[in-house]
This record gives structure tokens, sequence and C-alpha cells, in this order.
RNA sequence: GGAGGGGUGGCUGAGUGGCCGAAAGCACCGGUCUUGAAAACCGGCGACGGGCGACCGUCCGUGGGUUCAAAUCCCACCCCCUCCGCCA
């Protein structure tokens, strides 16, 4: 959520940032509901006050030594004055400010000024790149064809669609070894060297985590749905719940930065996504992640989404697995975030770089809709923190990058060295 | 699932109808003292919203209700704890 006073006071340079990333906000629609707002709550409070003031003066009255029924009696015309308007009023300015709140949320982060302007993926800009794509002296085949065909373990997008349609896999042997080897890669590598606290959190969330991180109330129709009595979500991300761990908190100032990593699996419906990535693991409902988060002191949160973008690269790098940093362009950034750096990572089958983590800077957006603050030292009063998180990195894609770039002309896949230890020693897939 | 106890400020915890946004302690901030620190003493110190300000409003788990007046009484719900049962 933005800042409502920023909005007063900056009202057209927020509507210019917001233009850019193709949100048209309408500054004079917020001002006239504002001033209405301001209106109301004057009026309301302004009862509020009297009627207060009056029942004081019983109470008075009463402990001065006068009847109660008298002392009742003496206010009775003012109280009937106010409680004629007070109720209708009181509801006038509640109804008006929860308006206010409801189309602030569906309000997005605005882009920092180094967000490069754009309307599509197509116009994101690299940052750098790591790595050499490697030279094949055979014909790559992609990561289904690798996956299906190994021997001592394998890819089964066949028997998964039998359990639950499409967008699902199963995985068995030493590929779901490899895939679990993963995760546990991914958590040591940010827990031992890049100072993260693992977690561990539910998987399923209630809509106020939701609407904290920002999914709600606008991206219902990406996420599942439980049913039953309680209002339920499977996670899209590890980012909600972990995030979420200090709503409504005060954290110390001593205490900061906090930073997690979690793994988590992630359950995304992909609506409006119909007819992109259907072949092979890139697109799934269900998929693995490790993700990292950060909540930071303002000051920093620039710094520290350099620093957590390094994370999710020092993983690409340990894998020797070549890859892209991009920073999104407004038209492509996600809906809270107010600057992203995607790491595409090359796929030879496809001779491009494709998403395999997205670390973004939220600035105190989400924070605001989840009230998550510390202690300003400096002036001892709770003031918003700000919020970052990264995938580092999502399993799946990752273990589709390992296949198609690691693979050997007899249809084997040579397991990435730094992944050995966590694979009893093993050093190749699918040899005989 | 059964029985009981409880949700109050950053923390602990008092408060059973008006003088309570709320005692006290801790923590924190400022000061006195001290070579410095600690201790002691003095003062300050909840959050959110509105107002240039004096101030005003809201908030004692959540939502209703009773009352001129609710942290306090009533109802519903949520959550936590203890014991019993069941269970991966």
């Amino acid at each position: 959520m933005l800042d409502i006073r920023a909005l007063r006071q900056a009202g057209e340079e927020i509507t210019a940032q917001l233009a850019r990333r193709g949100f048209a906000f309408d500054l004079d629609a917020f001002r006239a509901l504002d001033a209405q707002r301001k209106q109301a709550d004057v009026q309301s409070q302004d009862l509020q006050a009297r009627r207060k003031a009056a029942s004081k003066e019983i109470g008075k009255l009463v402990q001065s030594g006068m009847d109660v029924d008298e002392a009742k009696a003496k206010v009775a015309a003012i109280l009937d004055e106010i409680d004629a308007q007070l109720e209708s009023e009181v509801a006038r300015a509640e109804g008006i400010n929860s308006q206010l709140h409801e189309l602030l949320l569906g309000v997005p982060n605005a882009p920092q000024d180094d967000v490069p302007d754009g309307k599509s993926e197509d116009d994101n800009v690299e940052v750098r790149r790591w790595g050499t794509p490697r030279k094949f002296d055979f014909e790559p085949r992609d990561h289904v064809d690798v996956g299906e065909s190994l021997t001592d373990g394998k890819i089964d997008f066949e028997r998964a669609s039998k359990l639950s349609g499409a967008r699902f896999a199963v995985m068995s042997g030493t590929l779901a070894r490899l895939h679990r080897a993963l995760v546990d890669f991914m958590l040591d590598m940010h827990t031992t060297q890049h100072g993260y606290q693992e977690v561990y959190v539910p998987f399923l969330v209630g809509p106020e985590a939701l609407r904290g991180t920002g999914q709600l109330p606008k991206f219902e129709q990406d996420l599942f749905k439980i049913e039953g009595e309680r209002e339920l979500y499977l996670i899209p991300t590890a980012e909600v719940p972990v995030t979420n761990l200090v709503a409504g908190e005060i954290i110390e100032a001593d205490a900061m930065p906090l930073k997690f990593a979690c793994h988590t699996p992630c359950f995304r419906s992909e609506a409006g996504s119909h007819g992109r990535d259907t072949r092979g693991m890139i697109r799934q409902h269900q998929f693995e992640k490790v993700e990292v988060v950060q909540m930071v002191r303002p000051e920093n949160s620039h710094q520290a989404l350099e620093d957590l973008t390094g994370h999710a690269e020092a993983v690409l790098q340990a894998l020797g697995l070549p890859y892209r940093v991009v920073i999104l362009c407004t038209g492509d950034i996600g809906f809270s975030s107010s600057k992203t750096y995607d790491i595409e990572v090359w796929l030879p089958t496809q001779n491009t770089f494709r998403e395999i983590s997205s670390c973004s800077n939220f600035l105190d957006y989400q924070a605001r809709r989840m009230q998550a603050r510390w202690r300003n030292p400096e002036t001892g009063k709770p003031e918003l923190l700000h919020t970052l998180n990264g995938s580092g990195l999502a399993v799946g894609r990752t273990l589709v990058a390992i296949l198609e770039n690691y693979q050997n002309a007899d249809g084997s896949v040579t397991v990435p060295e730094a992944l050995r230890p966590y694979m009893g020693g093993l050093e190749t897939l699918g040899a005989r």
C-alpha cells in the first residue's frame, strides 16, 4: 500500500510514476474521496466528543451528590440531539474510510526511478551475464526428452496427469534425489554462507497474509483456495508466510536485519497462462522453491536488494549454470514491487535465458499493508520497515537447467560437482 | 472430542461500571552524581488517524449487545495454555 500522506502531498508525482507501469490512478477521484473522508471524520468526531463530554457531566454530577435520574435529566436534551445524528454520521465516516482503504489496496507499488520504461518482458534490460553457454558436439535434447529417458530414475508426466491432470510431474529414483539434493544444497548455502536463518512455515494461509504481501484482493484467480469451513489458500510462494512472520510486530533495532531462508512447495493456478510452456517442468501448478526474505532498515533496502540478488546468483555460479540478470521494466514488474531483478538461466534447447529467480525490493509497500515495523533508535518510534525477497532458487527450473546443460551424448546427465556430496557421491544420472 | 484457565502498552502485570488510554515493575530516552561505567536519585516514555496548534477521535483478542457511561456486565466467535482421550 502506498502512503496516503505522500499521495496527498505529492499526488501528481506518484500518479506519474504509476502511469509508467501502466496504472491509471484517478487522482481527482482520490482527492474527492479523501475530502469527503475528512469532512465526515471531523463531523462524526465532533459529535462523539460532545457526547462524551455530556456523559462525563452526568458522572460528575452524580459524584457531587446529585440523584442519578436528576443528573440524566439535565443533559438528556443534548444527548437526544446528538444521538439523532451520531449513528449515521459515524457509519458514513466508516464507510468512506473503508472505501478509501479498499481503493488504496488496489493500487500497485510505484516503480523506482531507475526502473526502465517498457510495456512487456521484451523491454527488460540486461544488467550482467555470467558463464559461457556450453558448445555441444551433438544435438542437445530438451529436459523432457532427457528426463524421460534416464535409466535409474526419471520424469513421468503421463502418470502425473493420471493423478492430477496437466502441469504436474512425477519424479523417481536418482532424479527425485537430485531434486531433493538441490533443496538441501540451496538451503545450506544461504544459511551457512549468506547469513539466513532457515524457517519452516505453513503451506496454507489465511486471506490476511495474502493481503499483506499483495496477492489479495486483486489476484485471487491465481491462487488455489481450499474448500472447507476455514478460509485458507495454498501458498503461491514462501514469500507469503515468511514475510508475514513480522505482520503486526515491532522489531527491535538490534534484531535487524531479519534474514530468512525457506523451502516450500508453491501452488499456482496459472490462470491466464494457457498454452504457455505446456511442455515439461517450466510451468507447473506445484513446484518447490527455496526463498530468501529480508526485513531491513529503510536506508539499507537498496543495498539489500543487490546483496540478495547476489545470493541467488551464487547458487547458479556454484552449479556452473550460465545466466544473466535483467532489471524488469515498468510493464513487467510485479504488483507490490518497486524494483525487481530477474535472474535467467541459460537453456540450450530454447537457445535463450529463462527466469529462474525473481528478486524484489518492496520498500514499505508490504510493510504498510501488514503493519510490520521496527523501532528506530533515533526517534524511539516504531516505523515501517522494508521487505525484500527473492527465489534462491526455483528448484524445478534449476533441475531443468541441469538436465539440459549437463546432458551427455549417451543420454546420461553429469551431476554438478557441488551436488555430489548431497547425492552420496553419485557422478552421473542414467549411467548403467 | 471432553474439562478447566487465560488473551490489557516493547515485555511482565494490576485494574470488576464514571476520577482509566490504563497502576507498578522491566526496558528505553534525558538529567544529577562519577575519571568512566554501574548503582542511586529526578524527569520523560503506548499505537493509529486528524489538526499549524491548543487539542480531538479511535484502540484493553474480534464482532455484536446492555447502559447516560464498558478494559470492567451479557452473547457469539477466534486464538493461546493446562489436563484427559485420540492420532502421523
